[in-house]
DNA sequence: CTGATGTGCAAGTACTTGCTTGCACATCAG
DNA sequence: CTGATGTGCAAGCAAGTACTTGCACATCAG
């Protein structure tokens, strides 16, 4: 359940497809959810490998089917990471700020929005 | 910047380490970042380079130099994906034990850690 | 100017990945 | 029992990915 894990595991959109269809439908079979999506059941069985692996989803045998159900914690694990660095990196920014107000640094980036800077939208 | 770039992104292990880096040394020079890691100079900017894409860090010229910076805003808002989607399966879970209390369902999985079941460490 | 340092572009390579197809095994209804 | 449905395992393939190497161009110090 490394954040590794997790993140190559979101990082394929029919993963997050999988993700998005268990959450709000609850837990299916590898068959049913294969019925809404554009691809082979086995395919579907190889990604909730790779989920559960990683933590994200955990599996249950009942009779002949297997059901998979969401495991928010590796989720909730991983976006706390992320949320981390992001404040990392803004409280550096905070210190820099007010130790340094003359120096025009990088730094500002956010604020200037030059000519090389990836714009949001 | 969307959810699946910014994962697609992080899914590496020499990126997380590179926005880690920037993260806490501030902004740095794709040189200076590949004296650290044991890749060379042109692997750090091909990572740089989707990192970027995603909206993850931002770079800007200065003199001969190109200095790059983390942009908090992209983590943030995957962050808040994740977020989402445990939330939404946490209400359904809510949802469903208080109206059937009655029935057994694998949507209990969390409490119940079966064989199956991928154990959390 | 010269040399050092930093960058940009491109092609090549070893490896991984997502997906399919094919078949064997297990479980349920009749 | 028979047939239908769901699962498990494995080989194969096309496309992507991380990394390197090689070289040309730009900028700074002396």
């Amino acid at each position: 359940m490394t954040t590794g894990e997790v993140l190559a595991a979101l990082a394929d959109p029919t993963r997050r497809r999988l993700v998005e269809l268990l959450a709000r439908a609850g837990d299916r079979t590898a068959t049913s959810l294969a019925g809404e999506l554009p691809v082979t059941r086995q395919a579907v069985v190889q990604h909730l490998g790779v989920l559960k692996e990683a933590g994200v989803v955990g599996s249950l045998r009942s009779g002949r089917e297997v059901r998979f159900g969401l495991r928010p914690d590796a989720l909730t694990a991983t976006a706390r990471w992320m949320e981390d660095v992001a404040a990392q990196w803004d409280q550096r920014l905070a210190v820099i700020k007010q130790l340094a107000e003359a120096e025009t640094q990088i730094v500002d980036a956010e604020t200037q929005d030059d000519e090389m800077m990836t714009r949001q939208r």
